[in-house]
DNA sequence: CGATGCTTTGACGAACTTCAACGCGGGTGG
DNA sequence: CCACCCGCGTTGAAGTTCGTCAAAGCATCG
């Protein structure tokens, strides 16, 4: 149900969605990290290449059946839980390299949604043949925890951000964090477009749109950032790490 | 460096530590769910038991080597981040049968520290023979993946708290985590002892003390809890779910 | 019994949200 | 090609929630 593709027609060789992972630029930031060119081609046959989404289209829902967890290899997705009241809480911008869906394994189901920002290419990793699959590579199996043990590690990062941190240190840390994972990815670490509307910003910050609105126009006011809509240039990394790691406003030793 | 227990002497059989996972009235808790026997041999064969931590006692510090993940068999831990102005964010509360330390995985190193809220005991779980372990033992490796999975899960239900629910909302929350907990360890549903302190609580919920001795004289007025101090009764479990979950006060059909 | 640490309570203020209105850009249709 | 509309972003003013500061109450422990 959450996409409409035809059975058969999902993989596709014309448009390159078949890049084998041992020549994609994104396997040094994937799943296939340390794993060796012979179990490198057994990973890469269980891999699904899919039709690419377009941006609004939804990749999973809240409730789905869980069978496969999946890789961004380019543009975005922004996972989400529908809260009771028709809003929403957005969890997660998943980036190029990126993995999405691991919390769907304890019980089987999708406790998120999963929705393209833009159009976006991914490969489908069947879980069940993952996990034989890593049965029997060890390497994998330790990359996969790993990989499970970062996400732990993040979702607590951003605990402390949502739970101890200001509204002008959480949008900080969002563009720094942005800003690596681009740099990462071979981006520019000091100019990207932002998928993601304000809404989503603040909606994954805690905060509201008129606020991060101001807050863009603060730090653009005093020329850390240059923002025009969804283009943003960092100008001052150094004040934007100072802002984010809660850093008081110097006052000349007093 | 976090005890200062003597080699050697950390494994006791006098005081009932070496109580084996088959045993162990947690088990259907903890890592050995769906296990067989003679797998859960195996499994028992490489945990340690050991000396139970007093009140105060630190199990890691953050920076610590990573080497073994823990199961609380006893008592309760919290896990904190010491914040860089000698403040700490609480990231979470650990009761019986629960694994710390999963999130140390990807960098083979504790990113936040662990200390006992009052006695308590612990399995420790080399975590280098458990990846062999569960290479050999499908469902082994299987639990140990839904076990971080429901992690991420948690912490990202956690997120949701701290990003969009009031300060109500959260205490609310948090007792009702708390009295799910304690129920499907066989203690109470509606009367337990916590062994965090306000302060630990307003700390993981992302609020002052103070509003958390506010909420808890609020909540005993409205006659939802009996409070005394760390004993805590649930009178109106229902009504604590509705504040929980966001629903407004029902206002008599307008 | 006094000291210490945790908890509670009150008063005040700041940060952020909410409400309201406006501007801008991009797409659609006449 | 322009007019219009709609979604998104911005800005201003008022309102609330919660944090901060200060002080007092109350248990635990030496």
């Amino acid at each position: 149900m959450t996409t409409n593709e035809k059975p058969g027609n999902d993989v596709v060789t014309t448009q390159g969605f078949r890049v084998a992972c041992k020549d994609c630029n994104l396997f040094q930031l994937c799943l296939p990290v340390g794993i060796d060119t012979a179990d490198l081609d057994r990973l890469d046959r269980i891999i699904r290449r899919r039709r690419p989404l377009k941006r609004g289209e939804q990749l999973f829902g809240v409730g789905d059946g869980f069978s496969a967890i999946y890789a961004v290899r380019s543009g975005s997705i922004k996972t989400f839980i529908p809260a009771e009241d028709g809003q929403e809480q957005v969890t997660g911008f998943h980036l190029p390299g990126e993995l999405l869906g691991l919390d769907a394994i304890h019980n089987q189901q999708h406790p998120c949604a999963a929705r393209a920002l833009e159009t976006t290419s991914l490969c489908e990793i069947p879980f069940d043949l993952l996990g034989d699959l890593s049965q029997q590579i060890p390497s994998l199996q330790a990359q996969l925890l790993k990989i499970m043990s970062k996400e732990i590690f993040d979702d607590q990062s951003l605990l402390l951000l949502l739970g101890k941190k200001s509204a002008e240190e959480r949008l900080a840390a969002l563009l720094l964090s942005l800003s690596g994972r681009y740099c990462r990815r071979g981006f520019s670490a000091y100019e990207f477009n932002l998928s993601m509307s304000r809404n989503d910003i603040g909606n994954y910050l805690g905060l509201a749109v008129e606020t991060v609105s101001r807050l863009f126009t603060k730090f653009q006011e005093r020329s850390i950032i240059n923002a025009q809509r969804k283009h943003v240039q960092i100008l001052d990394a150094p004040a934007l790490t100072r802002i984010a790691t809660g850093a008081k406003v110097e006052r000349p030793a007093e």
